[in-house]
DNA sequence: AAGTGGACCTGCTAGC
DNA sequence: TGCTAGCAGGTCCACT
């Protein structure tokens, strides 16, 4: 579920509260993609410091160390001063004093990775290879056309790698697409300059309207305040096969690339 | 080497 | 009404 603005609105809506605050408890639950690893007496006393986002990540740094944290496909964090008993799919809760940092997450695609810091294994090792970030000034349609230009894979694969910009995932790499008018299928290394112009710019519009409208909520995703997103209220293309295009009318098109779904609309985009 | 497809796990929904 | 196949926001890994 969670892509960049998930994360993003997820951070915000807990960072602020949880800073200084000092852990006096941990839970874990069952087990999540990767183990927690270090030694839970480790973070015992520490206090929390800047939650910080890299991707599609999250850094929770204490005194020494810090967490990594990723929401999978379904997870979301919730942070409240008294927390019910743990529910079937409530896998990590970071007490502290002054409220309990909890991921529910059912299908258990996330992760909670202690490390000694975020530049240090494995927190590292996870970071490594990531692209740039779409808000960072130095991503623009050069440094996008450039890096296109080096794969021979679909355009929508080449930013669902993450490898070149991180944070689209399924729902955002499509309508940025759709919005920069550029066809899903199209090969990465024919997207012409000008293009890939509109479809940095894109990204980085995309993600910041889904950032103020508080995520999508497809499924399950809340904040961590429990708020739901209304992005999928916006969509343009997404999860609307069949239905006519908002801008022309055109049935909007569904087909399946790297075993993912992809929603566009074939008029409003070209190859 | 880069690209593709399967695997991970659970819950919900559309269709029979 | 009840069962089941298919599908879901991500990412790693094996294979070609």
């Amino acid at each position: 579920m969670p892509e960049l603005p998930e994360v993003e609105v997820t951070r915000l809506s807990f960072a602020d509260r949880i800073r200084g605050a000092r852990v006096t408890g941990v839970r874990v639950g069952k087990p999540l993609r990767w183990p927690l690893g270090g030694n839970v007496d480790e973070m015992i006393g520490q206090r929390v410091g800047e939650v910080s986002r890299r991707g599609k990540y999250l850094w929770l740094a204490l005194e020494r160390g810090g967490l990594l944290m990723h929401l999978g496909m379904s997870g979301s964090l919730s942070f409240a001063p008294r927390v019910a008993e743990p529910g079937p799919h409530d896998h990590f809760d970071l007490v502290t004093a002054r409220g309990t940092l909890r991921l529910t997450d059912p299908r258990r695609f996330g992760a909670v990775v202690w490390s000694d810091a975020a530049d240090a294994p494995p927190a590292s090792t996870l970071l490594a290879g990531l692209g740039i970030e779409p808000f960072d000034e130095r991503f623009d349609g050069a440094h996008l056309h450039t890096a296109l230009r080096r794969r021979r894979v679909s355009v929508k694969s080449a930013l669902l790698g993450g490898e070149i910009v991180v944070g689209a995932g399924n729902i955002y790499a499509c309508e940025a697409l759709f919005e920069a008018g550029i066809d899903p299928r199209t090969r990465s290394d024919r997207i012409s300059r000008p293009r890939a112009d509109r479809l940095a710019l894109a990204i980085r519009q995309t993600l910041a309207r889904a950032v103020e409208l508080g995520g999508s909520t497809l499924r399950n995703f809340r904040d961590a305040h429990g708020a739901a997103g209304e992005f999928q209220l916006d969509a343009k293309v997404y999860g609307r096969a069949g239905q006519p295009c908002l801008r022309c009318k055109t049935p909007i098109r569904r087909v399946v690339q790297n075993a993912r779904a992809t929603f566009f609309c074939p008029t409003c985009q070209k190859r």
